[in-house]
Formats: structure tokens, C-alpha cells, sequence
DNA sequence: CTCCTGTCCTGCCGGC
DNA sequence: TGCCGGCAGGACAGGA
């Protein structure tokens, strides 16, 4: 799934295209994603103005003109592909949510494993939204940091790489991005969290940062089924360091060490345990 | 609490 | 060429 530099560039392309314009239909082309779709949603849509756009986590957030929120999240294979005034949206597979604009463009998610969702309600009540009560900061701000990291990591056993990768305790950090930062702080992704130094955990939250921002700049990655808004691909996986490589020279060490791929939690790391210690 | 596992769903890739 | 197992970016629920 996308994380967070994809949601991100998705979100973007989105502001783009589509703040300020009004909804002239939308339609519902399944009954479910993950969850339902919200009931009479394309109703609930039709002749609304989209106000704003923002980003909390993986989740992408449009306001509207009424004082409601459209929350999206991309799951693992979600896209949206946004279409022109002058292009025609010809239905392929799995574009399960459509959005059409007063001017002809519309806006298509279409998401193959169905592992996203599509939420509505009212602005104010998305903090307090289960799925949003217990978000951990988000990483490019500044109550991400060292000290509140190894405080939450205290006592802890599990993996930092599945640690970095709970969404209460930082959000926005996926497989890639948590194998990349890793690599890139030099901390071997099996430590128990809580036997991390505080100068590793500076190290950690300084890697995360550089990675994601690395990787927004770049548009994002592109795996299986990640575009760009456009339909463009990201750039970022060409500089992946490590997640894919297994077996391949470690660029950080010089000499022959190699990357290794081992399984945390059911999910692939990659890792050089030479330098990553 | 923390942890660990199973689960949702489809598509793609490599091996035989 | 075709079939099949394994694996894929997330994040929940539920049980130990």
C-alpha cells in the first residue's frame, strides 16, 4: 500500500485538480471496500463544493462545503486516477467510487484488492473517530522525536521495525519506509524496542524523516499497482537501499556483505547485518 | 497491556 | 503453455 509519501503525492494531485470545484454526482459502484460504503454517499456528495485537502496519517482527508470530511484511505493496492474536462473515464476493473466534477473531470478509485475505504462525516468528528483516536504523531512533525519514542519503547520486545511500524506510535511508516529508515539509521531491525539507546532513536526518527521526505520529492514509489494521480509512476524505488534486494551487495558497508531478507511479524525485511547492529 | 496470528481480496511472478 | 503456491504497500479482530 501506499504509505505515507504516496498517500501524500496522491493527496496533492488531488488538491490540484479538484479543490474548489463542485460535485455535480458521484457514484458508488460496489457495495463495500474494507467497510461499507457510507450509506447514500453519492447523495450525500451531489452539488457539494470541495473546500481542502489534507493528509492525517494514510488516510487522505477532502472537506466540504457542509461542514463534512470524504476520508479515503488507499489500503494496499488503491489508486486514484483523476481524468480531465476533455477525457472520457472508461470504466475498467475494480473502479469501485467515481467523482464527477461540475466541469466534466472526475476522479476514479479503483482499488483491486479491496483493502481500502471510503468514510463520511462530520469534520469535527474525525479526531475522535476510532480509526483516527489513536493515531501516533505524524512523523514530519515535531512531536515525533527521540525522547517520546523511547518512552512508548520502554519495557517493550517488540522488533523496532514493527514498532516503527504501529500506526500509534508513529504513522505513515510502512514495510518499505521502515526497512529503508533502518537500514539508513544503521539499527538492526530485530532489537527489541525497548533496548534502544536514545541516540539510536535520534537516529531512527532523523532517517525517517530524510526517507519519506526523499521519497514525496520523488512522487512516491511505484510498486505493483501505485500511480501517481496522473497515471505517472513515482521515482523513489530506484533509490530503495535495501527493501527488494536481498542477496545484492550492501551499498553502505563497501566489501561483500549482502542484504538479507528474514520475516518479522509475516512481513519481509530486509536488513545488511553487518552494519546494522 | 502486550504479543502474535489469522483474515480480508486480487493479481502477479516464478517454478515445475 | 498452464497450473499452482507464495507473496504483495495495511490494519483490523481476537485469543493467549
Amino acid at each position: 500500500m501506499p504509505e505515507l509519501p504516496e498517500v501524500e503525492t496522491v493527496m496533492r494531485g488531488m488538491a490540484g485538480a479538484l479543490c474548489g470545484q463542485q460535485i455535480a454526482a458521484a457514484s458508488v459502484r460496489r457495495k463495500d471496500l474494507r467497510v461499507p460504503f457510507p450509506v447514500g454517499l453519492a447523495r450525500k456528495l451531489s452539488g457539494r463544493r470541495i473546500t481542502a485537502f489534507s493528509r492525517r496519517a494514510k488516510y487522505i482527508v477532502m472537506s466540504l462545503d457542509d461542514g463534512y470530511v470524504l476520508v479515503i484511505h488507499l489500503g494496499m493496492s488503491g489508486r486514484v486516477r483523476l481524468y480531465g474536462p476533455d477525457e472520457i473515464w472508461a470504466a475498467t476493473p475494480h473502479d469501485h467510487f467515481v467523482i464527477h466534477l461540475a466541469d466534466g473531470a472526475c476522479a476514479v478509485l479503483n482499488d483491486p484488492r479491496r483493502f481500502g475505504m471510503v468514510l463520511h462525516m462530520k469534520a469535527g468528528a474525525l479526531p475522535a473517530h476510532k480509526l483516527f483516536a489513536s493515531l501516533g504523531p505524524e512523523p514530519l512533525e515535531k512531536d515525533f522525536n527521540a525522547s517520546a519514542l523511547m518512552q512508548m519503547a520502554a519495557r517493550r520486545i517488540v522488533p523496532v521495525k514493527q514498532f516503527i511500524m504501529d500506526q500509534r506510535i508513529v504513522v505513515g511508516v510502512g514495510n518499505i519506509y521502515a526497512c529503508e529508515a533502518l537500514f539508513q539509521a544503521g539499527i538492526d531491525p530485530a532489537r527489541a524496542a525497548g533496548t534502544l539507546k536514545i541516540d539510536e532513536w535520534k537516529e531512527i526518527v532523523r532517517a525517517v524523516r530524510a526517507v519519506l521526505r526523499r521519497a514525496i520529492k520523488a512522487g512516491g514509489s511505484s510498486l505493483r499497482d501505485y500511480r501517481q494521480t496522473d497515471g505517472a509512476l513515482g521515482y523513489f524505488q530506484h533509490q530503495f537501499k535495501a527493501y527488494g534486494r536481498a542477496g545484492e551487495i550492501c551499498g553502505a558497508c563497501g566489501g561483500d556483505a549482502k542484504i538479507m531478507r528474514i520475516v518479522q511479524g509475516g512481513r519481509a525485511t530486509f536488513y545488511c547485518p553487518r552494519h546494522q547492529k
